[in-house]
DNA sequence: CTGATTTCTTGATCAGGATCAATGAATGAT
DNA sequence: ATCATTCATTGATCCTGATCAAGAAATCAG
């Protein structure tokens, strides 16, 4: 039988005890966004942390310009929410937009709470994975300041390839932080054969 | 008495029990670096966390081209470090100077272990900072792409005025991510009377 | 205090991304 | 299938930061 993506993505990195999984599922609802729904916008209160199950989700902000500026594509297996907005009730800069019809699991802040408090492996899961993800992030600074927007496409498509299939350019160049059109010129230039 | 910085950042944020702070610093010991000391580079592992007293210190990516790009003053009061090497033992990509003679509490793995695992609070200082900061990673991550160096400039003027005095210009630009040639352009064009 | 080194400024040229505009391709609705 | 709308490409021009080069200012060592 097929492995719970949700169990899969907490075993993958550091381990998590099957048998616990059943009480942690129960925690979490199931929901579907519609494509192009936002699911929340900068100035809301985020009220739910999600899971995707099937289809994506982008992370951006809007810059006092009107700018979007995209720093994460959720897909499948991936959380995706702003745990600062959500823990502390507070609003949030941050942006949530499905980009096809997207399947996720949710929790709301009393059940997470619940959960990290009751499931040592659950709390161990998030330190460990936040660890993980502030190193990805400050890398992910440095390399946002400093990479031409050649490197920045040659990297995206070395690291996540389908994405190109997946999404329209314009995501891509909000992603990458440039035009569309110089993303195609981009696309132009890095293209042989 | 005057209290204690590093009580004084614990409590600052989400409150700690000031009875419980001796037992914490027994972990703690004292270091110095020299002015432009190098206390970790890109390729070790990060053998301890450290909290600055007095002093400055910068951590920045060297990138494939040499070109060095700083993410993070930490000035007087601030954790500074890399969770993930420290926490896995794994090679880090970061590096890490003193930028002037600086004071420094550190803590290594095993105490740092035992402080987490017997001190709930301090526990629930990491938790909650961590999600602090990878909120304003986040943010950073998207202004990193979108803002003008002039719009980087005026943020960081108006957010930590204190750092340009206190640094030399080269690092300020290598905050930025322009040469010091554009900083000082920048510095022009926004500088009135 | 003096000379040497480092840091900052200014100028000129060059490269590449933004913008504006138009056309072509792909997608979606009926 | 047809039409409408959205998306991608291409061209021309403009603007701004990088680079190379030189000189001025500040800092440091003796």
């Amino acid at each position: 039988m097929d492995q719970h993506s949700l169990l899969k993505e907490l075993q993958s990195r550091y381990g998590f005890p099957a048998e616990e999984f059943p009480k942690l599922l129960t925690f979490f609802g199931e929901k579907s966004f519609k494509k192009n729904e936002v699911i929340f916008k900068a100035g809301d209160i985020v009220r739910h942390t999600y899971f995707v199950m099937k289809g994506c989700i982008r992370q951006y902000y809007i810059s006092p310009e009107g700018i979007e500026r995209t720093i994460y594509f959720a897909e499948e297996g991936s959380f995706c929410g702003e745990l600062m907005s959500f823990v502390h009730s507070t609003p949030t800069n941050l942006n949530l937009q499905a980009l096809e019809e997207t399947d996720v699991l949710f929790i709301n802040l009393k059940d997470w709470e619940t959960a990290i408090t009751t499931i040592p492996a659950f709390t161990l899961y998030h330190i460990k994975n936040h660890q993980r993800l502030m190193a990805k992030l400050k890398e992910e600074v440095g390399k946002a300041h400093n990479e031409t927007p050649d490197e920045k496409y040659r990297r995206l498509i070395s690291e996540k390839p389908h994405l190109l299939q997946r999404l329209p350019q314009y995501h891509i160049a909000a992603y990458i932080g440039v035009t569309p059109e110089t993303l195609s010129r981009i696309r132009k230039r890095n293209t042989q054969i």
